[in-house]
DNA sequence: TAAATAAGTTCCATATAATGAAACTTGGTT
DNA sequence: AACCAAGTTTCATTATATGGAACTTATTTA
C-alpha cells in the first residue's frame, strides 16, 4: 500500500528538497518549505539538518533561514571545468564572437532542456554565474531546436512530447506537430533559426555539437536583434557557425583527460 | 585533501561521492572510483545509479565514464543568486576595481577554507566559473585570515587547529601559533595582509564583510603583485577597502527578498 | 576456440537508518 | 501569566540501504 514516488530514497528526498529551495530563489523559513512539502515535520527536519551539516544548505541562526550552501558552488566549479565541453570551446567561443561581433551561446542539453554552459557578448563582457547555469526552453530557442534535432530519432520524440509548450510570442511553436515539422527542417538544413519564438526582436542561429559518432554533445549559437540583422542576413553566419561547431566537436573527440597525477 | 564524512546517513555518503568525482577532475570508472571508495562493489554502484538518476553525475554509456552532472550547474546557479552576498556586492565590486585599477576579490568561508565567490579585475575581464568557485586555503590568503580573525572565538580555533598547513613561501605562515598570533594582529589592524605568504610577489589587503551584529559573511580583497605596490603602498587602499566591506555588509543586512509571486 | 580474467550488474537475507506521531522546548504575543 | 506558534527531540516501528555472493558481459590469454 505504499505510494512509489520518482525519487530514489533518501538521497532523492533530499535532493528533491535542494530544488525546493532553489525554486524558491531567497532564503527561506523551516515552516515555509514545511507548508509545500510532502514529508512530516520530523522527517523534513532532519533532512535540513543533514544537507545543512553537509554545506549543501547554508542556515543564518539569527534569522533562521536556509538557502543554498557555498559546496554547491564548489561542486559546479568542478562540474563545469570537466564537462570537457566548456573549457575546450572557450577560445573558438572568443574567437567567433570577436569576428562576427555578435553574443554567442553554447548550450547543453538537460532533461530536454537548454542548459547555458558559457557565453560571450563582445559588447558588454558580462561575470560568472549570470548566465552559465541558466536554463531556457528546448522547443523555442536556436540551440535547444538544433540538438534535438540531432538526438536518436526515439530519444528526439520522447523529449518533443515532454516539452511544455508555452506560447512566448506569435511566432512560437506550440505543438508537437509544428516542433517535429521543425526538427526535420533543421535536420536537412544543418542549422536552426530561432525567429522571435522565444523573445520578440531576438532572433538567433544555432548548430548542434556533435562527436564523431554524431552523438549530440552541445549546442552552438549566434544571437542578435532584429534591429541589427534581418534572418536572411543572419543566414550568412551558417558557415563560421557550423566550422566553429565542428572544431568544438572535433576537440571535445580528442580530448585527452589528464592522467592521475 | 581533505576527508569530510562524519556520515550523515546514506545522504552523506552519496555527497561524498559527489566530491570524490568533483576531486579527480575528469570522467571516471566505476572500477577507479571502486578502489578508492570505502563503500563494497554492490553499494558503490547503487549510489552511482542514484546520482545519476538524479541528474547529479552524468553517465556517458558509450565510454563508460561518470562526470559530474548538470543539475549541479543549475543548482550552483540558484545557489550563487541567492547567496545574499555575490549578487549584491557586484556593482561595490565593479566600482571599487574600477577606481583603484586593481584585481578585487570576493569569498566566502567554506570549512575553514576561502571559496572565491566573484572576482573582478580590470585588465583582462575574465568570464564565468573560471574564478567563482574556486577554493583556496584559508590560513595563508588574505580573504581567509580577515574571515578567520573576526569569527566567534571558538569557532576560529577550532578551524585554525583544523587547517593543514602547507609552506608554499618563505612567508607562508606554518603553525596554529603563528597564524594565532597574525590574527590577532589583524584583529587590531581591522585589516589582513597576504605578504607573499601563498605566492611570491602576489600580495593582498583584505577585510571581513561583517553583518551589524558582527558575524562573519564574507571577505573582500585587493590584490596585486610586488611589482606595482609595496605592501606599504598597498595599505592605503585600507579605506577603500572598508568602505567597500562595510557597504557591501550594510546591503546584505537590509537587502529584502523578492516576495512570493 | 576455449578458458581465464576482469568489469559491471543483480539478488536477497540482514542490519541499519529513516520515519513520523507525539511530547517537549523556546520565543513571541495577547 | 496564559496562550500560541515555531522549532526541536524522542522512540518504537518500518522502510531502506547494505554487502556477500552469484551472475552476466566484455576482454585478454593459452
Amino acid at each position: 500500500m505504499k505510494i512509489r514516488n520518482n525519487s530514489d530514497g533518501t538521497v532523492g528526498k533530499a535532493l528533491d528538497l535542494l530544488d525546493q529551495v532553489a525554486a524558491i530563489g531567497r532564503p527561506v523559513r523551516f515552516s515555509e518549505l514545511l507548508t509545500a512539502s510532502p514529508h512530516p515535520k520530523a522527517t523534513l527536519y532532519r533532512l535540513l539538518q543533514t544537507l545543512t551539516s553537509q554545506g549543501m544548505l547554508g542556515y543564518d541562526s539569527e534569522r533562521q533561514l536556509y538557502s543554498l550552501g557555498v559546496r554547491l558552488v564548489r561542486l559546479a566549479h568542478a562540474a563545469w571545468r570537466q564537462s570537457s565541453l566548456a573549457p575546450i570551446a572557450r577560445p573558438l567561443l572568443d574567437e567567433l564572437s570577436l569576428k562576427l561581433s555578435e553574443t554567442v551561446h553554447l548550450g547543453q542539453l538537460d532533461h530536454g532542456q537548454v542548459l547555458y554552459v558559457d557565453k560571450r557578448n563582445p559588447a558588454s563582457p558580462l561575470a560568472m554565474y549570470s548566465d552559465a547555469g541558466k536554463i531556457g526552453p528546448g522547443y523555442c530557442t536556436g540551440i535547444g531546436k538544433a540538438m534535438l534535432a540531432f538526438l536518436p530519432v526515439e530519444q528526439c520524440q520522447s523529449l518533443v512530447q515532454q516539452q511544455s509548450f508555452h506560447r512566448y510570442t506569435a511566432n512560437t511553436l506550440v505543438s508537437v506537430e509544428q516542433l517535429s515539422a521543425e526538427l526535420a527542417e533543421i535536420r536537412q538544413q544543418q542549422v536552426a533559426f530561432d525567429r522571435e519564438e522565444h523573445e520578440p526582436n531576438i532572433i538567433c542561429i544555432a548548430a548542434p555539437i556533435l562527436s564523431s559518432s554524431k552523438r549530440v554533445l552541445g549546442g552552438l549559437s549566434i544571437t542578435t536583434s532584429t534591429a541589427r540583422y534581418s534572418l536572411l542576413e543572419l543566414a550568412a553566419f551558417k558557415v563560421d557557425l557550423l566550422a566553429t561547431a565542428s572544431k568544438i566537436g572535433a576537440l571535445a573527440e580528442t580530448w585527452d583527460f589528464p592522467e592521475t597525477n
